[in-house]
DNA sequence: TCAAACTTTCAATAATTATTGAAAGTTTAT
DNA sequence: ATAAACTTTCAATAATTATTGAAAGTTTGA
């Protein structure tokens, strides 16, 4: 395998893998592509290298900077904006786990807690429903917080935490 | 919120979360109503209750049953099948995490693992995609462990797990 | 102030994914 | 062996989501 295919590879890989932090192919692959460049890459650079329009890049562009992972980089004499993602995979993993936390898990949360707080009329499956989203609440909002934690030791997180827990 | 209310809610937040773990809207509705329900429930019941059709159910069954969070139920005495779904939510989470990791995740750790293991030709955009693809690996790797061994510590994984980690 | 260089927006369209429903398949009781 | 009761399959269709491209918007330099 060699440089350009490897790259092909690993683009459309983690752009399939989108799904998994719950963003889509194309803001997935300008990710990657960003993630594997030794420089700032323009709307053109990456319209030509992943064959998508300007208008989907510019959008998805624009969404990766709301999610906080691409920045606009201002490059001295030129008029065209350039772009960068974050380098380093420990703040990336931070960010995600963070937006996706903010964005999904705790409006979920939410309801969990407001379904599990209905009153108790006395009824099986009313106590059923209580007990079973109660369950579920303290699940996600235990692993949401532990996930939290752990993310945000900036620091080496997953190793020492490793370390730590198994024992 | 009455008993009907809090139920729709929860259905329906629950199938909305269903991209979190990577399954689709019925299914996870399908999990959710099962997860509250006192009795097993026949197909029908499924059908009338969430408002699909017979080979939605029917398919959508199958793949929980494959995923391993439904088992079909005999009743004695009926001729229908009906259906269950893990009731206790830790052991739920350690299916969904296995399941997952097995899918999704392994296959995309083999990716960045061949990626990474291109043979370095001295180029400056050669070594960047060599060490970020092998950062990226690492993290995966060592984060899908970490799940996996979390999930299977059964007792009150979470909980334990957290006391020890957040010092 | 103008126009060239560039970016954003968004209605139209394409691609993908989910759902239906009816025919085919299976099981069970008699 | 048959038919009723039930489940599965899958081609057609619907719903959703992503993408395009051209017009509108913005910024910059002369």
């Amino acid at each position: 395998m060699n440089y350009d295919e490897a790259k092909i590879k690993f683009v459309s890989t983690w752009g399939s893998l989108g799904s998994l932090w719950g963003i889509n192919k194309a803001m997935a692959q300008i990710q990657a592509l960003l993630f594997i460049s030794t420089q700032p890459l323009s709307m053109e650079d990456i319209m030509e290298d992943l064959k998508i329009s300007r208008g989907n890049t510019s959008m998805n562009l624009r969404q990766l900077m709301d999610w906080g992972i691409v920045t606009k980089e201002i490059i001295p004499g030129e008029r065209k904006e350039y772009f960068t993602t974050e380098k380093d995979v420990q703040e990336l993993a931070r960010t995600i786990a963070q937006e996706r936390s903010r964005r999904e898990i705790r409006p979920v949360i939410k309801v969990l807690k407001d379904v599990s707080s209905i009153k108790d009329d006395g009824t099986e499956k009313t106590k059923e429903l209580i007990k079973q989203t109660k369950a579920l609440h303290d699940l996600t909002e235990t692993a949401d917080d532990m996930i939290n934690k752990l993310v945000n030791q900036k620091q080496n997180w997953i190793t020492k935490s490793l370390l730590k827990l198994i024992k």
